[in-house]
DNA sequence: CGCACCTTTACGCAACCTTTACACTGGCCT
DNA sequence: AGGCCAGTGTAAAGGTTGCGTAAAGGTGCG
């Protein structure tokens, strides 16, 4: 019982993958822009495979999987009605998984997902998230856990997803209600001081082995993750 | 006198194969799906040969190597309606030993099977599995044992499932979810302790045996073999 | 029936998250 | 300049929940 996440503008399409991939025994969820898709995909809800149309308003596929591979990897199936190889390389290049060139039939498609999802069921959850480096800095998804210089710092999971987030972001100023959709899963509320809790205990967790403070606080807007090499 | 399990979900075909081989002096047990041929086939039970059907309901062919393949190496012939490469090559990249087309004569089917057997006439029984070590701990595959510091500690299967799972996999989170998948053989349900009491018991005996707490708990995550020596 | 094993139940604990409370900060207004 | 106040830092208390494990219950097997 997988998820899928299909994410096309052509309604007539997105209705009939529905209809054939839900009697295949998938979960299915439609976006119809690139917006959308983007949001869902990158929201608390997991998606096993996201079928990925490349020409769409607003934002086209391409954009939708440079902008998801920042902080995802779950595994894109890309779509087109080109047949050229440039849209393949170029969609290979940015991380999708495969390409299915429309018109396509039902059981290539299943087929194609089938196999993605093989793929999927050989790698640990934990593996299957980006390592990133900044600075001192280093997540290590496999074990949920930071190393500063090396050294390794426990987390709980909410200040892991906390400071995974920022260094996602690193450069960029996150508001704390977008924090708090991406790391605790809901809206922020009035007077609800728990991100800046969790915040408070990161950085103690951070300054206690000898980091650098830089978690950075921008008064009214949000907070920055600062990477002092740039 | 051979023991042969067949994973078909054709009750036609592995009615008339198991007359066939059984007149042959085979020994023959049918699984008539994925999941439960992955049940005997990880059971106690020994198998020289097993023939895995591809297309199956709930555990597809491919699925069921997959996950045999983590703790066992019994030899396996694919059987497969479709006779196009790529389904071969998958499953013989997935550890397969050999691949037969449907639709296949007796006689074909039965030499090949026997090829098999001879081939594994050659290789010592405890060299057909995969051994592994991580710090102190090593399994014995042929036994479905675990020694420490080269000291004997019995294990139950599920027991000795679980920690070769975390073996295999040390270094990383591993979820309830894909312990209760890998070593149950069925999805984790709201409020089953299972997993944790399997893993309390298996602490216990490593415990009991001197070895020192390598199995890490993860608040909300999961649990982690960590590699003392890394 | 007895045995070995797996699962369920039950309870207590500890880790974790959130809330509360209060001190502090920096911008804005007069 | 000084006062005001919304926004922030954080210690500590409170509440929730996941986890550890003993013990009971269930199941299959010889």
């Amino acid at each position: 019982m997988h998820a899928v996440l299909i994410i096309d503008d052509d309604n007539e399409l997105t209705q009939l993958l529905d209809q054939y991939l839900s009697s295949q025994g998938y979960h299915i969820t439609v976006a119809n822009d690139g917006e959308e898709g983007l949001r869902l995909a990158t929201s608390q809800r997991h998606f096993d495979v996201i079928l990925l149309d490349v020409m769409m308003p607003k934002l086209d596929g391409f954009e939708v999987l440079k902008q998801l591979r920042r902080t995802h990897l779950t595994p894109v199936l890309m779509l087109t009605a080109r047949g050229d190889d440039y849209d393949r390389i170029l969609g290979l290049e940015l991380g999708a998984d495969d390409y299915l060139p429309k018109p396509f039939n039902h059981r290539e498609l299943s087929a194609r997902i089938k196999a993605i999802c093989r793929r999927l069921a050989d790698i640990p959850q934990a593996r299957r998230q980006q390592a990133i480096t900044v600075g001192d800095l280093a997540v290590n998804p496999a074990r949920q856990t930071v190393t500063i210089r090396g050294e390794e710092v426990s987390m709980t999971a909410t200040e892991y997803a906390l400071l995974h987030l920022l260094m996602v972001n690193h450069g960029a100023v996150l508001s704390k209600e977008e924090i708090s959709m991406q790391v605790l899963g809901r809206p922020l509320q009035a007077f609800d001081r728990s991100i800046d809790m969790h915040l408070s205990n990161v950085r103690k967790k951070l300054d206690a082995n000898g980091s650098e403070q830089v978690i950075k606080t921008l008064r009214g807007s949000g907070y920055m993750l600062v990477d002092p090499a740039s």
